[in-house]
DNA sequence: GTAATACTATGATATATATCAGGTTTTGGG
DNA sequence: CCCAAAACCTGATATATATCATAGTATTAC
């Protein structure tokens, strides 16, 4: 696989495209690689980061632990997505945990070169103030989600959400796998809920499965219970 | 009261303090002020701003119609807060509808002078995104409030929250009066459950009220019923 | 000053969801 | 291949919260 920045296409989405070439020698010079199984801890929440990471492959999940020891988990980060630039613009150690939820394969970037850039290239700085804006939208329709929505609502946006996100195989069924565990705690939920609205689903031809596997086989239906109705 | 951007002492509480003194200029002669009373809109969601409100005094909430009609309030802007950055940013229309909880005195900077600024200031720039990227924690926080406590817990870290950032008057009532109705949508529940935990929360002493306004009583009370004791 | 309208309050009931407890199945390491 | 551990599933029950209904109480408008 490509291992120079200058080269490399996960770039193209992510705000280091607006970097120059210059930059991005100097990045590629300063960055590593790192692999990851499925399940290993990439940073945890309350660590301070000297860097930040890019994701070349795979899928980690950002999350933030609650007061009653349950996972949140806030965000999906997959290819091309930059983790751990919030905490190094604000300064502050990271509010979420990082756990990879499939293998993966990162590049870190010491804070420095992301620094040094953040002042000197303003186009470069604008194009993460625009990545940050998205977030931050997102972030919103998230909290009216998670306070308006029922629990089914919810688990049945997240499997389309799954799907337009990080698509199906040749077989139709979801690329990215993840735990009931997990899928709780992305729709905020107990697991054992989570597993009973599933098998709903299942009952009601909405989704299939094989194994871990999970198929989406009613879209239509699928959002329109996303929606209310 | 001041009329000039240079000399608003509001602005040293957002990034318009990385303004330059000849951008400031242009700024301040371009903007226009604005009065609001309390339950008057600023803007809508869905609606395309062509500026930034910056706020002189008083208080906004930032609201989202959820699909099934109603009202999460996301946050509470005040004094020195820009309203409608992020749209502005990403260029998109706003997904937040503004209305004034308060009386208001707001700011009305027209996009060409930010928008100008943005691309010719990096510090106004990495400004601007300090903020975001503080904006984006606290939105993180939310969604894990959200999903797991329950409304009791977020009710009375709502009036925590009121008290740190709008303060007491004199007589140990919030200075920020809010409907129960808006409580409810700041915290995303029914109208009448918000009322009942409120009414608990007197009877048990924890605050206490007179007419509109509501007082803590025992901080220390609430706060251990926010963490969940 | 009175009518109309919004806001607050409280009870009764329904419902969604969490929790606890017991299973079965799947997975991965030796 | 087997065993232990993890993941998944299902039932029974408890609980928090929404919803519906109704009434009192402020606020505003005429």
């Amino acid at each position: 696989m490509e291992q120079r920045c200058e080269n490399c296409i996960v770039r193209q989405f992510n705000s280091l495209r607006a970097m120059s070439k210059e930059e991005l020698k100097k990045v590629s010079d300063s960055k590593t690689t790192k692999v990851l199984k499925k399940g290993e801890a990439l940073f945890e929440e309350g660590e301070k980061l000297n860097g930040v990471y890019c994701v070349r492959g795979g899928v980690s999940k950002l999350s933030k632990l609650s007061p009653n020891g349950k996972d949140q988990i806030v965000k999906l980060a997959t290819k091309g997505e930059v983790m751990g630039q919030r905490a190094i613009i604000a300064e502050e150690a990271s509010n979420l945990s990082a756990v990879a939820v499939s293998d993966m394969e990162v590049c870190f970037i010491p804070k420095d070169s992301i620094a040094t850039t953040l002042q000197k290239n303003p186009n470069f700085t604008m194009e993460v103030l625009r990545h940050m804006a998205h977030d931050l939208k997102e972030a919103d329709d998230v909290i009216v989600n998670m306070s308006q929505k029922t629990v089914k609502q919810r688990i049945a946006e997240a499997f389309l959400y799954l799907k337009n996100n990080f698509g199906e195989t040749e077989e139709g069924f979801l690329k990215l796998t993840l735990s009931r565990e997990d899928i709780a705690n992305v729709v905020g939920t107990a697991t054992e809920s989570a597993i009973r609205i599933i098998s709903e689903f299942k009952k009601k031809g909405l989704i299939r499965s094989s194994g871990k596997q999970i198929g989406i086989v009613d879209e239509r239906k699928l959002q329109d219970l996303a929606e209310g109705f």
